[in-house]
DNA sequence: GTCGTCCTGTGGTCATAACCAATCTTCGCG
DNA sequence: CGCGAAGATTGGTTATGACCACAGGACGAC
């Protein structure tokens, strides 16, 4: 197993493919020590800060964790690796083993209101494209979603299939690179309308998911609100500790003053 | 400005200290580009290898973004940075500006239900302790968490104050490192009891987030449930769209065999 | 004016080399 | 047997130096 050089793939991206293989495939089991830097030096012909790249970019995705003076080791679960990411209806629900759908209630300008303006960074009372969707897993109604989007991409949108995942529309076909999101998560008892399009009865209360998307630059993307039916569906996330390090270390005076 | 060669904290550190200082204080502002590495490495005397690490660690963090080619942005909106991270209750509660507090319910050695007991990967029907608060912000009731423990950790806890944060003593105190969790949100009809706790009428829903903690090597350290006023609080996190990199690259055929 | 080409500046990759810091093992002393 | 000292092993930090790949501007040919 060697590495090829005269790939235009990284030395140290290889090395990372190579180690995330071991991983998934089984040959490293969570706990396990995988080589040390300087065995899988000797053993690629590669540097030392080529490896450690490839081992650094495992270690901040989730697959690996390190200890200094003992090792680096593979972390337990499998799924340990899905820190949460952004993700739209479509993947989640594949991603649970859910054959994801949609049902178009309606497609149409609105003015925006205040709440919606604020989010896409627009004047209130500025046409926004609404698009009203219940959202299916396995036929079965999940949510509902109210979507809207800026003009020019809601003109773009009432050309295509709204009735599947918008996200690799505009991601693949509009070419518009979607980056993090701002999300809020609270429960409510839904209106009338909004419990007939989920088929729960009056007063089951409901989570409501309220998301801004954004692009690299920080321009708003999409304004998203949905409510899910609770006994169906639960949010579910995988979180990180981050590193406290800097506030129990002293700095030098000279950087804090 | 020069770094302190007698410190025990990095460079690579001091100068991602440095440089998160000019963003914060606002010396560099969204969308500004920072000095080339070329320009850190003359201006503070350093090695490339360790700007590239101080400007790697703070755009894994989301604070920068680079463009190959043109040089190093300031991430958009100062909030940017918050990824969503572990955080405590206590912790979560001062980033919002609220005082955190917590009074004491109960605090028992309980046999565990199938539902910790796999949570805590022990046999259903061993002990754990459990601990029983109402979580306050600005003295006003927010939350009833419902913690488990390990029984070794809990002994230890007994001794101490449960009226404050309980993840200080944890991880400077007793020297557990928190690193990872698993949290499942939904929403539900509080119990009278629970109702009472928290002040509320009955019939109101609340937000139940059940959250499973996990040290580095991936055994359970925390079970917890939280029942959260709706009208107080809703959760919030941001999250990042994950590269997709992997599937549109072609390896070389000998990685892929 | 328009379109390439070339140059320059930027981040990206990689090698070699040295020493530091945390951890574990080994072994000898008491 | 117990305990501390010394050494080996592992990841952490840093320097120097070279070349590659991408973006943008300058400039000349057309």
């Amino acid at each position: 197993m060697l590495l090829d050089r005269s790939s235009p793939v990284p030395l140290h991206y290889q090395l990372r493919f190579y180690l995330q293989q071991q991983i998934e495939g089984g040959a490293l089991k969570p706990g396990d020590a995988i080589p040390t830097e300087r065995e899988l030096v000797s053993r690629f012909g590669v540097s030392r800060i080529t490896v450690r790249q490839a081992i650094s970019d495992l270690t901040s995705e989730g697959f690996l964790y390190r200890q200094h003076g003992r090792g680096t080791y593979v972390r337990s679960q499998k799924i340990e690796q899905e820190l949460s990411t952004l993700t739209g209806f479509a993947e989640e629900m594949a991603a649970r083993g859910l054959a994801p759908g949609a049902k178009l209630i309606s497609a149409e300008l609105v003015e925006s209101d205040g709440k919606i303006a604020s989010a896409l960074q627009i004047q209130t009372g500025d046409q926004v494209f609404e698009i009203l969707r219940v959202r299916l897993a396995n036929g079965e109604p999940m949510a509902l979603e109210v979507t809207y989007y800026p003009v020019q991409v809601g003109e773009r949108l009432l050309k295509e299939d709204l009735e599947g995942g918008l996200w690799p529309l505009l991601e693949d076909k509009f070419g518009i690179e979607i980056d993090w999101a701002d999300e809020t998560i609270g429960c409510a008892v839904p209106s009338e309308s909004t419990a007939r399009h989920l088929g729960i009865k009056k007063g089951t209360p409901v989570l409501v998911v309220e998301r801004t998307t954004y692009t690299p630059d920080g321009r708003p993307m999409e304004f998203c609100r949905g409510y899910y039916r609770a006994d169906r569906y639960s949010y579910r996330l995988r979180l990180k500790r981050k590193g406290r390090r800097a506030s129990s270390v002293s700095l030098p005076s000279a950087l804090t003053g």
